[in-house]
DNA sequence: TAAAAAACCTACAGAACTTATCAGGAATAA
DNA sequence: TTATTCCTGATAAGTTCTGTAGGTTTTTTA
């Protein structure tokens, strides 16, 4: 597996896109620049994020990328499956002297370690990251 | 982070010694061809493990090697920390933009999955798993 | 003392993956 | 028709992974 700079970029400017979203697209290059990011890099991100059924797009003058479904329905798991793959923190390696054995009580333990990250990055929405995001930051504006 | 090959050879090995170990060290290329393991790969892991604290080496004839501490006290994240490093499922990549913000809600979500993994993994030991696999072994035979 | 067994160590090399960058192409609205 | 924006594929430097190779040192036995 491994969750890779690719995840965590594309959740950042996720995050932002859902606090900008109003129906209208949002360019790339706003996004990108507002959270630091090369926005040749984060084409490639959007683009499969887009074939993955998890944005929209669209061309041209005012074009830009809205969410294809709501973002309360976007589960940070959908994106790092999306484009890093299928969480799996150890795959077994198959070996002839592995096969012959009956059962495997070793594979066991790696997936119970992917079901543990599984439901962890199930359980958070990109419209719930947003929301805290808005939410730490009213509360530090008091502080400050 | 990544938990790569390394790791899961160790522990096939690591199993295989615990289930051998009556005190006497038990040689590398004994392991590495119960388990169809490449011993000069074995090797550089179980030197690495032993520089880790977790195993113990004897040179010369009737050398190899056995377990510093009892294999009930070794678990699957100590083998993984110290072969793959600190499991990180996403590190937080540091920008300027990202520094800027006071609190950040994202790096939680990376955080809260560092801890599930690392909880599945620090909840098993090695003898553990030994045990798992003979008690395996043993009920499979009544089905042969 | 010699020989065998075993751990020890360092270097290297091919493959894969990561993280971008670049160059242009295609659609769309003003 | 022009500016804007997404779209696509190629490439390339850097790193990590997965071993392989070859030799050195230590220890026991004959």
């Amino acid at each position: 597996m491994n969750i890779t700079a690719k995840s965590k970029y594309a959740v950042r400017a996720l995050v932002e896109l859902a606090r900008r979203s109003s129906g209208t697209p949002v360019p790339l290059i706003s996004l990108a620049e507002a959270r630091g990011i090369s926005p040749q890099f984060l084409e490639q991100l959007f683009s499969t994020l887009r074939r993955a059924g998890i944005l929209q797009s669209q061309r041209g003058v005012y074009g830009g990328f809205s969410f294809n479904r709501p973002p309360g329905q976007i589960t940070v798991l959908d994106v790092v499956e999306a484009l890093d793959g299928p969480i799996e923190p150890a795959v077994c390696t198959t070996s002839e002297s592995c096969e012959r054995r009956p059962v495997c009580s070793v594979s066991d333990v790696w997936m119970q370690a992917k079901l543990a990250v599984e439901q962890v990055l199930t359980s958070v929405s990109i419209k719930e990251l947003a929301d805290r995001e808005a939410a730490l930051q009213g509360s530090s504006m008091y502080y400050i």
